[in-house]
DNA sequence: GCCAACGTTGGC
DNA sequence: GCCAACGTTGGC
């Protein structure tokens, strides 16, 4: 994280840029999310979990990339900024039902979030999964929109927010579909800390999809890709910046004024029943995967995936 | 503007 | 724990 993500800058310890970002807080209500929520509980921001605060609103969204601040690439100026980025997490709420749509209706959904909160037993849990799914089909575009791969921290790692909370940096793809369940908003994918990475997330449109990419390979587990998720709204400014319960950079702007870095909202789409390891992905480095933006800038915690990689990973590597 | 020192990311 | 990649910092 992030981040983010994935990066550092977070903090003001992080100075790195590569930026991690984090996951995220749910979406401020404002956010255009879908609209089953009612709670609104937070997420915790990437600083924080247990910060969270949330619901002011959310940033302008951007919806054009005027808007949206543009990020500094090379000006060093600007760039103080930035360190790393920070990735965050957040809790769990619960609550809500996530998935777009179409795929579900209230009825299905007080259901599911009566299962889920009653118990957080596998069966009900992986029933609650099946139903967020999308099908394979809907899974690779036949238009021409892009493709990310977003990263996020397998592994506990603490870093201390500007109020002294200490957040764990874990964001697994099981915390983002919970998110998603229990506050029926997505999640606003925060921290992020790079402007490489910040300009990826302008540039993310409205349906898009991404890999979730697990980064960390102690405590027994691999990293790589272990499944997808939708853009569902488009960059808004980061107000992690200005939140104390988190770690990372924090703007020194007044309140009001534009940020440079932003979030966007990001929904569940599917986990994969074996994920595509990192190992797997560097066989074909030389092949198919040649230009991957995972491999040519292998710090960057939003990189950009090209149709063909999509294709390739999801027809051929995924199980 | 150059570049060495330094910090972080993140795979191994 | 090691260390390669890479970004930032800051002296000059």
């Amino acid at each position: 994280m992030p981040p983010k993500k994935s990066t550092t800058a977070a903090a003001a310890s992080e100075t790195a840029a590569s930026s991690r970002p984090r996951r995220a807080t749910a979406a401020p209500a404002s956010a255009p999310a879908p609209a089953l929520a009612t709670k609104k509980r937070a997420a915790p921001k990437p600083a924080d979990k247990e910060t969270a605060k949330k619901s002011k609103k959310a940033a302008p969204k951007a919806t054009t990339t005027d808007d949206v601040p543009k990020a500094e690439p090379t000006t060093g100026a600007v760039v103080e900024e930035s360190k790393a980025a920070p990735r965050k997490r957040g809790r769990h709420p619960k609550g809500g039902e996530t998935t777009k749509a179409a795929v579900h209706e209230e009825a299905a959904e007080a259901q599911l979030e009566d299962e889920l909160l009653d118990s957080a037993a596998g069966a009900e849990v992986a029933a609650a999964e099946e139903k967020c799914e999308l099908p394979s089909a809907l899974l690779t575009s036949t238009s021409g929109s892009n493709y990310w791969l977003l990263k996020a921290e397998q592994e506990d790692r603490n870093e201390t927010a500007h109020n002294g909370t200490v957040i764990n940096t874990r964001f697994t793809i099981d915390d983002l579909r919970d998110n998603n369940l229990a506050t029926g908003k997505p999640e606003l994918w925060d921290g992020v800390r790079n402007h490489v990475a910040a300009n990826n997330m302008r540039a993310m449109r409205k349906g898009e999809l991404a890999f979730f990419y697990a980064s960390g390979g102690k405590q027994g587990r691999s990293p790589g890709i272990v499944g997808v998720v939708e853009i569902v709204s488009e960059a808004e400014w980061d107000l992690t910046t200005r939140d104390p319960g988190a770690y990372g950079y924090v703007s020194k702007e007044k309140a009001g004024t534009r940020e440079k870095w932003v979030v966007v909202g990001v929904e569940f789409r599917r986990k994969f029943d074996v994920p595509v390891s990192l190992r797997t992905l560097q066989e074909h480095k030389e092949g198919r995967l040649s230009g991957m933006q995972l491999f040519r800038q292998t710090r960057l915690s939003v990189a950009k995936v090209t149709a063909n990689e999509w294709r390739f990973i999801m027809e051929e590597l995924v199980g």
